[in-house]
DNA sequence: TGTTATTTGATTGCACACAATCTAATTGTT
DNA sequence: AACAATTAGATTGTGTGCAATCAAATAACA
C-alpha cells in the first residue's frame, strides 16, 4: 500500500499551497479597494511598522529575494506609494520610504485584519493557535536552509 | 494599539505564505531530479493516482484554473510525460493521460514523502495533526468563496 | 597599497497564478 | 428546428517567485 504516500489528499504540502492560495484570494477583494496584490501589501506593512526599509532587510522579513522584490518594488513606486533611494553611506544599499500616500494608505488598511477575521470565521484562539503552528512550523523549516 | 493588528509578526496569513513556500523550496531539490516543478508533481500525482483527468477535473483537485493548467501541461507533453487529447464524445473537453515514460516516473517519486518527512523532522504524528488543520483550514475557506 | 572576497541590488529567463476575454461545443427551451 | 444559455479550454496580460548571472561598491587582509 505504498502508493498511499503519493497519493494527493494525503500530502501535507499540497494542503499547506492550497491554503496559502485560497488565504490570498481571501485577501484580494479588500487589497483591490487599496490597489494593492498581497505581497505589495506585506511590503506596505513592514514599511508602516518600520518607516522605511532596505531591499535587503524586506527580503529577510518575508522571505523574498531581490529578484521578487525589485520590480514589486518597483511597482510601489510607479504608484506613488514608495520612494527608492540609494544610501549616501554604502551606494550598494537601496532605502526604501514611503510617501504621503503611502503613509495615507495604512489608514484604509486599518480593518482589513477584522474584516479577514470575520470573513474566514476564525475566532480569535483558533485564529492565535494556528498561526503559533504555522509559525513554528516556519522556524523549523527555516533552520534546514543551510 | 490597534497598530499590532497590522503588524507582519502578528498575521496569520504571512505565516501560511510563507510556510508554503518554504515546503516548496524542500522539495524543490528532490523534484529536479524528476524534472519536475511543484505543481508539476501535483499533477503528476492525480494522474498516478487516477490514470488520466480533464482539465477541469485536474482543475478542481488542485484548485487551478485553465490559464495555469494549460500552459502547464503543455510542458508536461514537451516533457513526453503526458499526453492531451480532445474528448471524442465532447470536444469541449481535453483528456490527460500518462505515457510510458510518465508512467515509469512514478517509480522514482516512491521516496520523495519519505525523504521529505526526513529532511522536516516531523514525526508521523505531528505530521498527521498539521495536514489535518490544514485540511480544516482549507475546507472552511473553501466554503466561503461563493 | 593592491588585490581578493563579499555584499547588495539589478537583470534575465522561466514557470506559475489568476482575472478577463474569447471560441467552440453542448444543452435547454420554446 | 432555432436560439439563448451554459460549459470547457485557450489566450492574453499582469504580477509574482526564484535560480543564475552580472556589476558596482565595500570590506578584508597579505
Amino acid at each position: 500500500m505504498s502508493d498511499e504516500h503519493l497519493k494527493l489528499d494525503n500530502m501535507l504540502c499540497f494542503a499547506l499551497y492550497a491554503c496559502s492560495r485560497e488565504m490570498t484570494r481571501l485577501y484580494r477583494p479588500l487589497l483591490d479597494d487599496l490597489g494593492l496584490t498581497y505581497p505589495q501589501y506585506l511590503t506596505m506593512l513592514v514599511l508602516w511598522e518600520e518607516g522605511e526599509a532596505t531591499v535587503k532587510h524586506l527580503g529577510e522579513r518575508m522571505y523574498l529575494d531581490s529578484g521578487t522584490l525589485t520590480p514589486l518594488l518597483k511597482r510601489l513606486e510607479q504608484s506613488g506609494l514608495v520612494t527608492r533611494e540609494r544610501s549616501r553611506t554604502d551606494e550598494r544599499v537601496v532605502v526604501i520610504g514611503l510617501t504621503d500616500a503611502g503613509r495615507d494608505l495604512k489608514a484604509q488598511a486599518q480593518d482589513i485584519p477584522k474584516k479577514l477575521m470575520c470573513k474566514s470565521n476564525l475566532q480569535m484562539d483558533e485564529f492565535n493557535h494556528l498561526k503559533n503552528e504555522f509559525e513554528s512550523l516556519l522556524k523549523r523549516m527555516q533552520a534546514l536552509k543551510d
